[in-house]
DNA sequence: TCATAAACATCAGATGTGCTTATGATAACC
DNA sequence: GGTTATCATAAGCACATCTGATGTTTATGA
């Protein structure tokens, strides 16, 4: 059967072809000469039919026709394996690859846009993909689902199977308009004001917690999940708006930023994979 | 180093990862789970990175990005493999392959379009190439340098190295003008006539020698190699020639075919091949 | 929480394959 | 005809690989 050859014997194959001679070959390869006899012996076994004319003396040994056909085939696999190797050592460095990425409104607008920048310009075969969401138990289904290869997550997730590691923290902040807050703000002083607020989610949910414990009740007159309309409420006068530092546009002129005292705990940012799950080695950056 | 892999571990890569589990894999390839495992370690090693990622328990294995990019070259090299067995056994039935075959004019005009049309009609993909000389030397010549694969030639060379298979035996006949001869010529009684020859070559030299041993003194009074040349000539009543029956076109009406009293030995035609050298397998007709 | 089942990994041993060394056989060349 | 080059073959040995048994890990269900 074909299916018994061997890499071996098509390189022998080859090396023989090209050098016209057995010895010669075996040379090349770094064998004896019997070796190579026997190997060619093993690949005629198997195909079943001589793939050299061998005259005898010094005369170069020739494809027959067989031995042609088969060769062409041979240098087919081999160039094959080479492009095997070559693919595997780009991927290796990190050259190309393909990369899904959970993330969430903050980090797109703040934390994304330049390290993907960066990355693109270092590894220009590399295909990153992003998928967003605001909760973050998706994102670790997602992550154990295979889905997400990286995902940026709110705080260390309580789970076996997923691994992280600690990015930045990210304090909250006080967005009041221009003129309507210095720079530290009792967050007591909070309660009765008007207040801008996210929908309720995760990280709402948690910031009016701190709020209650001192004794501030928020009044929304606002609510969105996008961050810069939220930001666009306080610069309009609207009320004040507790946000994540990384939240914040910090170029915008119309808002002054406070810090809050006490400060409600700061949340932590981390960068979650499955365990157990080989990445492309671009997981590094 | 990838240049160790084994077309073996190739083919458990593609088992385990069309079936998600060693165990099936191994059922599938006829081995046990243990080979399986130890393949695909093996592999492993080779490449220097895990295929796959094992999440442990009844969960199927997932491939590692290297591993699927190692899937893909993997399953072209055994693809390849698959045509080179389908080429192999088209080429074996004589469906394809090249054939270069060495003819001479006699042959060319009656032999060669009948065996050519049958063969292309039962071979399509066969590539058949004619090269001509009527010198039989340089006929054998070619087929030892392999220039030639196949040869008709006149008689049995008398030279190592190259086998034949008598193909038919081809007399000598008069060609005369249509009422010139009887069904039976007396040899000697050309004497003095006027001949149409062969330009000298081997053949005409052979004719000669026999009819001056009976005696007769041939009177060229033209020559050509053409043999429908020579025979249109004695349609015109210029002489008569001695031919080679396979020479002669039987469809003339012109002229009068008569066999020679006593005979000019006959020509033997063979077919033949350079011995040890392996042909496309369409050396059967 | 624990037992069970299913999966892959590992170990030990038998078998076989494939290498090297040495020798044989064959053909060309001088 | 001897010499030299070629490939083929035999013997021996090391190593690779398969099988079978056992270990380890994980999920599942009582």
């Amino acid at each position: 059967m074909l299916q018994d050859v061997e890499i071996r014997q098509l390189r022998a194959l080859h090396a023989v072809a090209a050098e016209g001679s057995f010895a010669r070959a075996a040379e090349r390869l770094g064998f004896t000469q019997s070796a190579i006899s026997q190997q060619i012996a093993g690949l005629e076994r198997a195909v079943g039919d001589r793939v050299f004319d061998r005259p005898g003396g010094p005369r170069r040994v020739e494809l027959t026709p067989i031995g042609a056909l088969l060769l062409g085939h041979a240098e087919a696999v081999l160039d094959r394996l080479r492009e095997a190797d070559d693919g595997l050592r780009s991927l290796r460095a990190g050259e190309v690859g393909r990369l899904v990425v959970g993330s969430f409104q903050s980090v797109s607008v703040n934390v994304l846009p330049t390290v993907l920048g960066r990355l693109r310009a270092e590894r220009p075969g590399l295909a990153v993909r992003c998928v967003e969401s605001d909760e973050n138990d998706e994102m670790i289904a997602k992550l154990l689902s295979g889905e997400l290869d990286l995902s940026f997550l709110v705080g260390r997730p309580d789970h076996d199977g997923i691994e992280t590691v600690d990015l930045l923290i990210d304090p909250f902040v006080l967005l009041a308009p221009v003129g309507g807050a210095g720079p530290v703000v009792q967050t007591a002083s909070l309660h009765g004001m008007a207040m801008i607020g996210q929908s309720p989610c995760q990280c709402q949910a948690m910031i009016d917690d701190c709020l209650r414990r001192e004794g501030v009740e928020p009044d929304y007159v606002f609510r969105s999940n996008d961050n810069s309309a939220v930001q666009a409420m306080v610069r309009a006068g609207m009320g004040r708006a507790v946000l994540a530092m990384l939240a914040v546009d910090i170029h915008d002129d119309g808002v002054v930023i406070a810090a809050l005292d006490p400060p409600i705990p700061p949340r932590l940012l981390t960068i979650a994979r499955r365990k157990g799950r080989t990445l492309v080695p671009a997981a590094n950056r």
